[in-house]
DNA sequence: GATTTCCTCCGACAGGTGTAGTAGGATTCC
DNA sequence: GGAATCCTACTACACCTGTCGGAGGAAATC
């Protein structure tokens, strides 16, 4: 039962080797596990056709991507966004390292960032938002 | 040798029940591992002497922690400051979702963040420093 | 000084993660 | 249609992490 619904309720625990095949699948799209292999290597990591297999075969178990088989080999898919995934780590550490004072943790980043002046821009926006919301 | 440099070129996982006491080293002082039990005891963390113990000797020997024995116990304090693992674990984090790009993790969490109103000052500081320095 | 308490060392063990080989069937290619 | 290739399932295994128990000695307590 908690297979089925990732992320909801307790924390899921996804290995970095295992985030990263994740990622190719965010990057690249769906994609066969050779496929995914071939971005990795692409990406510089070498790594074996099963030990890719095996990385999406647990990634199904724990609910984080999809696979169906209209041609002749599985195709994986994501069934969790990018952006959950980053929620969901952020909490965890935000709780690790503030007991979830977040506010301390995205000053420390901010601090330590080098931001575009785009990502400035955006930031000063978000700023100001959140001025007049609190105050 | 890589022991002996913590955070230095290898990229050292702490687990998180290891951070945890490690946490309480930053928080409540040097300790003896007793100490360090009830510390985690009244947060709620039921664990027995000896885990502790295996906790902190594997944080020295991973290089987080340094002990010395004036009195009866051992006393451990730490040797990296929790300002310096929240560094390594962002960037971790940053490497592993947005492939370096800060900026947007930043943006990210900044978003989705509570603030409060001394914060928000804190940041808008921060911002104004980043527009000077970048224009 | 005997008992209780405390301390450290060593060993253990289950579950997770990273990595991959082999077996055996399906597909494709000469 | 036989060979080469590809696909999945199963198994394996080493290392890491979380969690302790027991042994054996030191300290404190009565």
């Amino acid at each position: 039962m908690a297979d089925k619904y990732p992320l909801m309720g307790r924390q899921y625990e996804l290995g970095s080797a295992e985030l990263e095949v994740l990622k190719a699948l965010w990057d690249g799209g769906p994609a066969t596990v050779r496929e995914v292999m071939k971005h990795l290597h692409h990406g510089g990591r070498r790594v074996a056709y099963t030990t890719v297999l095996t990385f999406l075969t647990r990634l199904e178990q724990k609910g984080f991507v999809i696979s169906d088989k209209t041609d002749v080999a599985y195709v994986y898919r994501p069934s969790v966004s990018r952006d959950r995934i980053t929620r969901s780590r952020l909490k965890t550490l935000v709780h690790e390292l503030f007991d979830g004072a977040s506010g301390q943790l995205a000053l420390q980043l901010v601090r330590t960032t080098r931001f575009t002046a785009d990502e400035i821009e955006q930031l000063q926006k978000l700023i100001d938002g959140l001025d007049r919301k609190q105050k």
